[in-house]
DNA sequence: CACACCTATGGAGCGTTGCTCCAATTTTGG
DNA sequence: CCAAAATTGGAGCAACGCTCCATAGGTGTG
């Protein structure tokens, strides 16, 4: 009776998938894509590459779990809303809930940095998969709160999920390229980073990129995760300036 | 004399960056991204590797110069208008330059199918590089001629290049992932992909994913370029609805 | 013409990767 | 209690990106 809880002691480090997946957060974390191997995972483990393969079965897989794993616990803090007629004048809230539901991925990408090339690798791996269908969920949900015909929520949906997946890809702070990993990003960094952007487009040929050197300024004073609500609630406006009025 | 030409016999087959690129987007069309190796970049040129990192340099730089290649090619045929001051009512116009530009990238990733894997991933890697600015420069041109005031300029581009780059991404079709390379989807192979997804989320489970299970049928019967389109125009009618209109 | 210089070339080879295979170990079921 | 099944850990293989270096080819100089 060395084991007070036989339960807990029988299966103290045993390895699991969700185990796997958890380390390999961790990884990608502190030290970026590259740094996702199977030898540095055996190592966290501490175990062989034999047994992270026997519950995993391929790299690609792993990532694309973690990718799903995190996705899944940043937008599981918005509850999707049960109330599918929507109150008159409740458009408003509708945007809200929008923009919630997308901040949500928007501040996930931010923590993790290399959430932003997996969202996109993933999206063109497997156009319609768990990823695309997370997102898809989370934000049509929220459309049909808006008040817009049945026959327009797959259109809206879709334009509103293509922005928000562009959008967080671009609006990520470059991060794996070099190897000074794990370094989080200032607002001082931030802004020399969009000053030499701002300088580099103003050094174009004016000739070749007239539209770039002319917004090198606009560029340059711009807040990503501003800009970012700015085009949702475009997309919104159109959406509903463009609606036939069926459901009024 | 046996040499017609001496300046173009000169340079016969000297390797050239033009020439790699060139013989790498060879590859990836053909083969997808898995197939772009040194080795068979080397086997195909009929030279060594040292050779050919002595013009590239990197790989991943190889990739990107492939990918630019390609947006180039593909925004380079339309010219960007020449006239700022829009004439009065010449909106429609306008609104058709943008979706001119965008279906032009958008055929050429189903032209190249690597295009939209690359795309993603080079904007995540550097957010503001080459591609990010042709197709900024490309969108932004047009936008000008939409007669919204200049401030709104940056944030419209933006939002419509975000669509753009999240849209293309997922509107590609899977190819990279099995080894079945080359093998252009016909008509009938996408409806059956699409029956396929749509049967799919149908048989999710309704209590956590009920938007999905609503409008698995509209998925099933929409149509990718237009719905693209849709996409654009939507945006396009939330810039004229949102816009002050100090320009009139 | 001969010599030296410099760029370009091709391939051997190193370190690392994803992944397979298998002997050993642990857990489970009768 | 023991056989069967599941799990583990690591050796090893093929393939990759990339570096290094001996050589070849072209160009300018005496």
């Amino acid at each position: 009776m060395t084991t007070p809880t036989p339960q807990s002691r029988r299966r103290r480090q045993v390895l699991s998938r969700e185990r796997i997946i958890e380390a390999a957060v961790g990884l990608l974390d502190t030290a970026g894509t590259q740094a996702l191997t199977v030898r540095a995972l055996s190592d966290r483990l501490s175990t062989g590459s034999g047994a992270i393969y026997h519950h995993v079965g391929n790299m690609g897989e792993l990532l694309q779990a973690a990718t799903e794993s995190v996705v899944a616990t940043a937008l599981s803090a918005f509850p999707a809303p049960q109330e599918p007629a929507p109150a008159p004048g409740a458009e408003d809230t509708g945007r809200d809930r929008i923009r919630a539901a997308a901040l949500g991925l928007y501040d996930a990408v931010v923590e993790h940095p290399w959430l932003a090339t997996q969202l996109a690798v993933q999206v063109t791996r497997s156009p319609w998969g768990a990823v695309t269908a997370r997102v898809f969920e989370s934000i049509g949900g929220r459309v049909r709160t808006l008040g817009i015909p049945r026959s327009e929520w797959f259109e809206t949906t879709s334009t509103l999920v293509h922005y928000i997946l562009g959008a967080t890809s671009q609006n990520s702070q470059p991060f794996d390229v070099a190897d000074d990993a794990a370094a989080p990003r200032t607002g001082a960094q931030r802004a020399e980073f969009l000053d030499s952007v701002s300088a580099a487009w103003k050094s174009l040929d004016a000739g070749d990129y007239p539209f770039l050197h002319d917004i090198a300024d606009q560029m340059r004073r711009h807040d990503d995760r501003e800009q970012f609500l700015t085009g949702i609630d475009l997309i919104i406006a159109g959406i509903t300036a463009t609606s036939r009025p069926s459901a009024r």
